[in-house]
Formats: C-alpha cells, sequence, structure tokens
DNA sequence: GAATCAATATATAATATATTATAACGTATC
DNA sequence: GATACGTTATAATATATTATATATTGATTC
C-alpha cells in the first residue's frame, strides 16, 4: 500500500466512527454487489434507459430484471420516470454514481503508471 | 451525475466488455459488503494486526471473526504471515486497497466542496 | 518428549437471506 | 376491452451468517 494512502487513512476515522458506517456501506456494497444489478448500474452511468432498454442489452428475462430494478429502488440507487406505458430508470445523483466512478476507475481503466 | 463521469464512461467499455468484468467485481463487492468484514479491511489499511488484536479492537468472537478472515484470505484481500503462535493478517497490494481507499474517500471524507 | 497452554482454524448445524423461475396482477394506451 | 409494458406474489433452491464444539499448530514446562 501507499504510503499516501496509509497516511490519508491513519489520519482518519475511530474504530467507533468506522463501526458507525460500516452498516450504511456493506448495505451499498450488498446491493451492488450482484452481476446484474452492477451492470445495470454501469449502463445506467450512461444515461437513462427503460426496462425494455435495459432487457434488451443486458439480455435479462423481464422479470428477473425487473426484481433487481426493484433492489435497487430500495436502496435509493436509482429513480423512476413513467412515460406513457415505459418506464424509464436513472441513476440516482448520490454516493453510488461515485461507487461506480470509482470501480470503473478502478478496474476498467488500464493501468497507464 | 457530472458530465465529465458521464463522458469518460461512455468512451469506456462496450456492454460484452462490462459483463465480462461484472463478474469479478461483483465478487469482489460481495466480499466487502458484510459489516464485519469491511471493519476488519478498513482496519487492515492502517497496517497489520494479529488475530487476536482484531478480536479486541473490533470486538468480535474469535471463531466468527476467524470465519471471516478466512472469506477474506478466499479472496485475496488479506494474507498472513507467521509470528510464533500468532498469526499476522495484512491487506494485499491489490485492487482491494485502492477499493477501500476509494470507499473511504466517497463516505468518510467530508464533503468539502 | 509428553503434557499443557495459548493462538488460531475448521467442522457442524441451525437459522436467515438471496436468487431465480413461473404465474398472476396493475396500469396506460388504443 | 385488448394489448403492451412493468411490477409483484409465490415458491423452490441456493447461499450466507452465526454459534457452538472440536481440531491444529507452536511454545513451554516438567
Amino acid at each position: 500500500m501507499s504510503a499516501e494512502l496509509k497516511a490519508m487513512l491513519k489520519a482518519g476515522l475511530s474504530t467507533a466512527e468506522m463501526a458507525s458506517r460500516a452498516g450504511e456501506v456493506a448495505n451499498l456494497l450488498k446491493t451492488l454487489s450482484h452481476p446484474a444489478r452492477l451492470m445495470i448500474v454501469c449502463t445506467l452511468v450512461e444515461g437513462s434507459y427503460s426496462v425494455g432498454e435495459l432487457e434488451e442489452k443486458l439480455d435479462l428475462h423481464q422479470p428477473h430484471l425487473s426484481q433487481h430494478l426493484t433492489v435497487l429502488r430500495g436502496s435509493g440507487i436509482v429513480e423512476t420516470r413513467r412515460e406513457g406505458k415505459q418506464i424509464f430508470y436513472s441513476l440516482t445523483e448520490e454516493k453510488a454514481a461515485q461507487l461506480v466512478a470509482a470501480l470503473y476507475e478502478i478496474f476498467c481503466v488500464e493501468n497507464q503508471k
């Protein structure tokens, strides 16, 4: 680990403070820790999509997709807007978006050291 | 979402490429998506600790802690070194450390906009 | 060098939670 | 009221969590 990172974190939270956030953070991670949900969220980073569009793009059966969307809604990670018969999903402007960006940088941007 | 982020991600991976990584990333997230394991990993960012030290610091029963450590070892997030009767755990120098740093920045550093 | 103790790991089993498929239901439009 | 688009309910299966009990490994003492 880098000395910088170490120093940054060492100066940080107490165990008690850490514990008080661990639950919240762990819940968010749990919500994102399913391949389908991760794909959904990553897709929504590009913009909003209807359920049908997600279904096609991600090749998931419709009720299965809808169930995952329900989980994401429950965690406040996504929000919906209705447009006629269709329902469009988009990312909530929150920590989840930051997390996805971080995940993207860590896992999807090639090492350019 | 910021336009920068959006642009960054839009230029990124195809759905197929994304899918090929979703499994790996989701597994890592799943491993970290438990409050106790998250606390363990966050603690190890400070440096290496023996099981006994972690037990006291995090107030977990020994077998319970050991079970979580086993999960973290299985995912390659931590590694061990033996010193006499004690076993010291430390973070593996990998993506997990980056992720924890990102989580820390997102959730533990106060908004300094 | 066998008995013992301290530190940690593993096995077992009970319970809870998540995943997935299928089927039934709601809601908007025509 | 029929059709398109989504959601929710139900139920079967799989996986995770947790507690308790047992095993392993290294150090110590006799």
